[in-house]
DNA sequence: ATTTTCATGTGAAATGGTTCACAAGAAATT
DNA sequence: AATTTCTTGTGAACCATTTCACATGAAAAT
């Protein structure tokens, strides 16, 4: 074993971003008694080409049958392996108050892949108190628990100006993977990965677009 | 008066949320008391290069200094007027759960232009309750309310099952643009903006990473 | 005044992403 | 068995975005 990074094409945001959307319209397809789905019938449910479903596909594989198009099913199981949600991950919340609060109550994260299993904070409040099962931590722990649970993604849902704080710690902690929510620009090693939920920025893109009268090619 | 269009160069959605960012962090310099500040320096906070910003920047005029950089109070203020966030918008709140209460709660979005001034729901026990000041208003006035306020953007926050049907309410309401939470495609005509916040599919892409050891260009 | 320094603004080049167009291959039909 | 129908998978063409590189101009220094 010498080589530490498989040398795979990179592939583009957007094409990961389509791979949830499709993952998202073959779980539909399946209850609508769907067995076989086209990359016309696909691409028309997303208001895409078809030839862009078909490329973002080829970048991993080939999983169709010419003249027939893809097993739902398989096309499903085979996205869900790509995406990595072919398995469970344990996420820990940090910050449990307004937005915080509402993720750990919403009940569809865990079905997709993603099980909330610790909540922190540092209001001695809030520690010791009960969300649909979980008990609040003190962040003291956070180190402790995340080796413990083997948690490997946090979502941070702390206020910005301690953000940068509580992503060193995770960090340290060995957490791998981070979805933030406050509105600030976090640093984090290479080795991490980070995304930012800022719903400010979308509420500033309807602005721009009232305004603008803006037709953009592919908005989200 | 003739024509409608201002033929304008088409901006793209990356410029547009560049804009916001740069927005953001010019608040910052103000705040840490610079006057001027260079391309170099705003990329820097951003991880980007100075050649982005000053591009972005050319599509709607020029506003530096050569030799010097740009105002911050200035530059600030002709991005906020670009973004259309140099005046307060009226929003309202479609669905009162656990997410629509976080938004209410969230005194930000007020400072920066973002008034939420109703709250819809169709549960009696949440209409006629009080959250921040504003009394939970019930879904059937929908219409009577948006245009007695003159609301034009809603934030959705109901199941995913009924998204659609509040969609077509607040557009036939007048309504110009949506911000939307609810994990569905929804149809929206052409002349009204739609943007979904779609934390499962950050989540995926967090998932997609870890596993492949991703390392696009430009993350969010 | 002249020169030096610095950083903008912008065409042109390079890179990246999407769409086209068609050969290939599987199933259905004759 | 041969033909027709259908839809995939993919290079090549096209289009969009980012980066380069430098002329331009303002301010500071000499
Ligand atoms: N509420 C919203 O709608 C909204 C919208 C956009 C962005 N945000 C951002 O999301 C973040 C959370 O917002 P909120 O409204 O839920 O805030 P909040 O104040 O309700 O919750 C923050 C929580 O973090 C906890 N906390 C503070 N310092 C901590 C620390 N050092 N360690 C552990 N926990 C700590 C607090 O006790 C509190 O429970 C903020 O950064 C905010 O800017 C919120
Ligand atoms: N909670 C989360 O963390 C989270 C995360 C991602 C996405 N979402 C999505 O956001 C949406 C809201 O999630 P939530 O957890 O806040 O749900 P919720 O059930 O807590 O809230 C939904 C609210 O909508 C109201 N409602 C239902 N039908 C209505 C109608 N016809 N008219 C007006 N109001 C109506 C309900 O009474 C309720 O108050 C859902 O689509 C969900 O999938 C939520």
């Amino acid at each position: 074993m010498s080589s530490e990074q498989p040398a795979k094409k990179r592939i583009s945001e957007s094409t990961i971003h389509r791979l949830s959307m499709y993952y998202r319209t073959l779980s539909l397809l399946q209850k609508e008694g769907y067995e076989t789905v086209s990359s016309k019938e696909l691409a028309n449910r997303e208001k895409l080409t078809p030839a862009q479903v078909r490329k973002d596909l080829s970048f991993f594989g080939s999983f169709g049958t010419r003249g027939l198009g893809y097993d739902v099913n398989e096309l499903k199981a085979k996205i869900g392996e790509i995406l990595g949600i072919d398995r469970q991950w344990k996420l820990a919340i940090i910050g449990i108050g307004n937005i915080g609060s509402a993720l750990v109550n919403y009940k569809e994260f865990s079905r997709q892949g993603f099980s909330i299993v610790k909540l922190f904070d540092n209001d001695q409040r809030k520690i010791g108190s009960n969300h649909k099962g979980i008990i609040v931590s003190d962040i003291k722990n956070l180190d402790k628990e995340i080796a413990e649970d083997g948690i490997e993604m946090v979502i941070i849902t702390v206020p910005a100006t301690v953000a940068q704080y509580m992503v060193d710690d995770v960090v340290r902690a060995g957490v791998k993977a981070i979805l933030n929510f406050a509105p600030i620009n976090l640093k984090v090693p290479p080795n991490v990965y980070l995304r930012n939920e800022n719903m400010s920025m979308e509420l500033e893109y309807l602005s721009f677009a009232i305004v603008n009268n803006h037709t953009p090619k592919n908005s989200k």
